[in-house]
DNA sequence: TTTTGTTTTTGATCCAGATCAAGTGCCGGC
DNA sequence: GCCGGCACTTGATCTGGATCAAAAACAAAA
């Protein structure tokens, strides 16, 4: 409870400009005024904790949410009460981006771990890009980026084995964690099994097997959520195709 | 020859403010004077043909395109050459948006029959959204609707088995038909078994079977790319899970 | 500490859909 | 009208990963 408090307290009063996270945000590439300008929109609430709901599937679409610590995932409803992971979020992301259209959150997010969330409200941001350009500029690229990242996301379920699932998000993530001042190599997951497997859109028993298989094959070293990349380029590797099994590709492509 | 003249010169001509489909495009709630000065910055280029390819992943990014008559796939290169169908474009709907983050064209595109399309500099476009409050909210609002999009497919890709995939993917052809003012029970497909296969991830003969096996159940007449939809409730029913073979759930929902 | 529930791992089996293999039929070119 | 090639269909087989089952490792509670 003191820790948590802390936490509270810290996150409340950090704003943007002595934020770590500036050149990945929104923030980025915006002038000190400017900086500034949005700073005075951005909201900051109290921590989440574990399993805390951020915003529900459905519910009225008001603001954007960035992740400051911590992290938190997404996740739509599937059919038959299943769900499925649609992302997951580290500091600095953005959460929200897919509400604006109907004006409603198309999915939930829930933390992974306490995590402390700065709120933007949409309605504001939009006044404020209208009169900034760098920001309208910064939003239109944070979407176009969404998109993307989507698009990989579609490669990856469409086109690739579990094998190249799985190395595909060990890798990804660890980029990203890097791009965070984060070790790239040794790292803590926040997720389960089953939301990696929810994730990749493989059963979790696919994903403990290939852990352990890539452990065998000296690429990681896995204990329970901590992981140690030891041969990212072999990962690295095994997304493009080239899995250590079959030398050529016995994969036929599907031409259109 | 004489008749892709014609097309021509009708595509040249017809201003956003006469286009039929300024309703589900970028001047959506624009008002005249508005639709005005966008038209001012849209190019009208000649029309593609079959194969024709409009831009291609790698190419510096200048422009966003909509479709204005025919259609068009994006793709992407997936690995070892081969290439994951990302998605279909029918008149007014707009292509390039995930090129603006990076600067470049992330996929490629490239038309399924004899398309005309509009051509939007994103620049100029840029400054226009900065001083039209509405057309800034329509950028969002379409920006926001392709995330939402790709997460639709993200659920169907994750989670939906080769049945499911189908009749999605002919239930949303059919709505995106049928809000163009053509027929939602009878049209035609422009693209391949193979691009549709691609597309939901599927093998060109699972498509093929799947065709056979809905006909067969009186959901649908299929003649070639000729598509009668017999019982869209059918359709879908099947969509969420109720397929007619199997009746209660047989699927383990992976919970997270 | 033990208890109890959850997460993860491991093993055995099964099946949807991929892959392989042959047609069949359509369409454009000559 | 005939030919050649490609798109599509259909059938037979194979297999990656799901599913089923159960034990092992942990974690939170008591």
């Amino acid at each position: 409870m003191n820790q948590s408090t802390v936490i509270s307290i810290e996150s409340i009063r950090v704003a943007c400009r002595y934020c770590t996270l500036s050149s990945l945000c929104l923030p980025m590439g915006l002038t000190p005024e400017d900086v500034e300008r949005l700073d005075d929109i951005v909201k900051r609430a109290r921590p989440l904790h574990r399993g805390d709901v951020l915003f529900r599937e459905g519910e009225r679409f008001r603001s954007l949410y960035v992740v400051k610590t911590g992290s938190l995932k997404t996740f739509a409803p599937s059919c038959e009460g299943g769900e499925q992971v649609l992302s997951f979020h580290l500091p600095g992301e953005i959460m929200g981006l897919d509400a604006i259209d109907k004006g409603e959150h198309a999915c939930s997010a829930s933390a992974l771990e306490t995590s402390a969330i700065c709120e933007i409200p949409f309605a504001r941001l939009e006044e404020l890009t209208a009169l900034i350009p760098s920001l309208q500029h910064q939003m239109y690229r944070l979407l176009s980026k969404e998109i993307g990242q989507d698009t990989d996301m579609l490669l990856l379920l469409g086109k690739k084995n579990a094998e190249e699932r799985l190395a595909a998000f060990l890798l990804s993530f660890s980029q990203r964690l890097h791009k965070r001042g984060l070790s790239a190599t040794d790292f803590h997951l926040s997720m389960s099994r089953h939301e990696i497997g929810n994730y990749l859109g493989l059963a979790v028993e696919t994903v403990s097997r290939l852990f352990t298989r890539f452990q065998d094959d000296g690429l990681v070293r896995v204990e329970r959520k901590h992981i140690e990349l030891l041969d990212p380029q072999g990962l690295e590797e095994i997304i493009d195709g080239a899995s250590p099994g079959r030398r050529q590709a016995p994969q036929r492509q599907q031409q259109t």
